[in-house]
DNA sequence: ACAATAGGCAACTGTTCACTTGCATATCAA
DNA sequence: TTGATATGCAAGTGAACAGTTGCCTATTGT
């Protein structure tokens, strides 16, 4: 399991998940690709190294993986990693706030 | 819905996470309560003023809820905001456990 | 009233983070 | 090979963030 630290921080950041939202709506996009996508659709005004290295965070935390294809490198998403939010927080919960004194 | 952004930001760091697990095991706690066991249970040194700004930043972001009764002042953990992300980005994917909420 | 308890506000500090800039490497087509 | 394409690496900058420190307000018990 990728450590929950590099899961959380990856999707702190808002273009970060907007790439995950590209990489959802069509699987194996390359670099450049999304960097397209990023200023066209989301008139995102940001460089390629900017989108180079929020892609490296996000395979990091294991919600990004890549294959490369001669100088194509193609990005997909992995949504496993998300399930361990729930099972962190959601499992405990018996929705009943009990009333309690120090 | 509370905005995406303050919701991940809440999530990005390890001791609000900590709180959010406290408050999962044991509801309704006052600040101080959260003090003493993130020093006890979990060997965070941290001041109380610190603790106080994380509940802030958890409660901007809906994942806090609280209740002020005198001087004292209940903390309880709300996961509801914690399922936008699962429709996020889990909602195409069908590998994964069945949700069983309505 | 007085002191102790529980919490709040604001300024300051050191660190982390996102982004840029510049250069380098690798693949492919002519 | 030459040039164009696609990506990688690393140092530097400005802003955001976590945590501390100091002081203040409100509530409660004696």
């Amino acid at each position: 399991m990728v450590v929950a630290d590099d899961l959380f921080k990856a999707l702190a950041d808002p273009t970060r998940r907007t790439i995950l939202d590209e990489l959802a709506e069509k699987s194996g996009q390359t670099l450049f690709e999304i960097c397209s996508r990023l200023s066209m659709k989301h008139q995102l005004g940001i460089s390629r190294q900017a989108v180079s290295q929020h892609l490296a965070v996000l395979e990091a935390a294991g919600l990004v993986e890549t294959r490369r294809e001669g100088r194509y490198k193609f990005h997909e998403l992995n949504t496993a990693p998300l399930r361990q939010i729930a099972e962190r927080w959601l499992v405990a919960d018996t929705s009943g706030p009990e009333k309690s004194t120090p």
